[in-house]
RNA sequence: GGCGCCAUAGCCAAGUGGUAAGGCAGAGGUCUGCAAAACCUCUAUCACCAGUUCAAAUCUGGUUGGCGCCUCCA
């Protein structure tokens, strides 16, 4: 598989560092609100990378983290008179009612910052020991930039020229204007853990750092996450674990591209950000995964009603077929094995698509021939039939989509109605067929006629 | 100032050298008592200019327009 690594800015072959596992970082969220389709963007992205890989028989342990303490959290504990972990504890609640919305899977392992304080001291204290960090007399602990000659690489900037654009906050007594915060001395009425350097809290960056080395080591295969990461945050990562460690960080970095609105970047400050929750509650959570992966991961997507409106219509095409194959099954009766070459290639299709940097568009566009292809076929065995749901299923399995089938039993007395409707068709009395119909509809039930006979859905 | 991205049909969106996937919407048709679904057909020379090449949406240079990071951010 190719991957467009941005440390070297190319697509690379995959490579795992060992065996065919593959350990993966992706960066959580900030538990202080909920979660905004720009959040929910490299989750279903990287829930596909995960799904895909699984798929292709890589063995994946994907961590991802919560970020429960920071300036943000606090901020949000103070203005609705709750304690930081009150308010982490119900976003992340919060977060778990969208993912699994979402069909997001769960990480392997989903660590919280607070839960990780001793690793990240660790790490600081390796840092201050060799020189690449500094306490100051405050009690806060900076990184030394200009200890990491490769500061830099991964965003692909020059020090001095990140230098000019950058600004001293007010009563940060740093050495360079660059240095970044790894610990922050406590301030009254924050939340704080004892260190050597005093009681303070961890700053952002360094939590990623501390927690994948725990549960995955020193060098990771792939670090996930948006373009706005590259620059500070996972520059900075790379900084202080490798001067910690010494080796790699991370082999490979994937980031995804940015929800826009109008073409402009979502954000608070522009405030013109949805969250995942005001979506859903309007159009379902499946279309908002479909809208992710319906655009290349790296490629800006412009959000708007019309554009969700058309990702709940197409699902609609995916989730029709897929019941219409279910009845054809039942009624099978034909001998044509055609469609089980048909759906090979539809495989194969969606494998090329995928291997090329993920490349979900192009990989549900095979799902749509595949489709395409079901609802031609005729005559067909109930094997072959049986083989077009189970590719059908696979590739939809893949993305994650068509995950909200209704598969309820038929109620007796709604195939007893049409029963009773068919006769009456029979009879020509189409004002009681279609009577017979409207009830069925009332009932919750949708009646289509078929060469098969009448085809019963929950609607 | 440094680094980088984008411009494909009404809308969304693949395609990065050999004459434009897929979806939504629309038009016509087939099927059907009707409805629904489905199927078939139709709708683009890829912002503009110049160049390279037998051949460019795809490479090079330029123009125009839009966006992003460099500050918390997915």
């Amino acid at each position: 598989m190719l991957v467009y690594n941005t440390l070297t800015r190319k697509k690379e072959e995959l490579i795992p560092q060992r065996d065919n596992e593959i350990k993966i970082y992706a960066c959580g969220p900030t538990v202080y609100n909920f979660i905004h389709i720009g959040n929910a963007r490299p989750l279903c992205v990287f829930d596909v990378m995960r799904r895909y890989l699984r798929y292709r028989g890589y063995s994946v342990k994907f961590v991802q983290n919560f970020t429960d303490i920071d300036d943000k959290l606090i901020k949000k504990a103070n203005e609705e008179g709750i304690t930081v972990p009150e308010v982490a504890e119900r976003f992340i609640a919060e977060y778990w009612t969208d993912a699994d919305g979402m069909n997001i899977m769960r990480a392997d392992v989903h660590p919280r910052a607070t839960d990780n304080i001793e690793g990240i001291l660790d790490i600081i204290n390796n840092l201050v020991e060799h020189g690449h960090a500094y306490a100051t007399p405050d009690g806060d602990v900076y990184f030394r930039t200009v200890s990491f000659d490769e500061y830099g690489k991964l965003s692909h900037q020059q020090l001095e020229d990140l230098e000019a654009g950058a600004r001293i906050g007010i009563g940060e007594t740093k050495e360079d204007p660059m240095d970044f915060a790894l610990w922050k001395a406590a301030k009254p009425g924050e939340p704080f853990w004892d260190s050597p350097y005093g009681k303070g809290r961890p700053g952002w960056h360094i939590e990623c750092s501390a927690m994948s080395r725990r549960y995955l080591g020193d060098t990771l295969d792939i670090h996930c996450g948006g373009q706005d990461l590259i620059f500070p945050h996972h520059e900075n990562e790379i900084a202080q674990s490798e001067c910690c460690t010494g080796v790699s960080f991370s082999r490979y970095w994937m980031h995804n591209g940015y929800i826009n609105v109008d073409d402009r970047k979502m954000s608070k400050s522009l405030g013109n950000f949805f969250t995942v929750r005001e979506i859903s509650s309007e159009y379902g959570y499946e279309p908002i995964r479909f809208l992710m992966l319906s655009a290349h991961y790296r490629s800006p997507i412009n959000y708007g009603e019309d554009v969700i409106e058309q990702c709940v219509s197409s699902l609609e095409r995916l989730y029709t077929c897929r019941d219409n194959l279910d009845f054809a099954i039942e009624n099978a009766d034909g001998k044509s094995e055609k469609l089980r070459g048909q759906c090979d290639a539809r495989r194969e299709q969606f494998i090329a698509a995928m291997d090329d940097d993920l490349n979900t568009a192009d990989g549900i566009s095979a799902l749509f021939e595949l489709a395409r292809d079901i609802n031609s076929a005729e005559g067909e065995s109930r094997e072959s039939l049986l083989y077009a749901a189970s590719v059908f299923d696979e590739l939809a399995g893949v993305l994650g989509l068509v995950y909200n089938r209704k598969t309820d039993e038929i109620p007796s007395e709604i195939r007893e109605m049409a029963e009773r409707r068919q006769q009456a068709r029979k009879d020509r009395d189409f004002a009681a067929a279609d009577a017979l119909r409207d009830k069925i509809a009332e009932l919750g039930w949708t009646l289509e006629d078929t060469k098969d006979g009448p085809k019963l859905s929950k609607s």
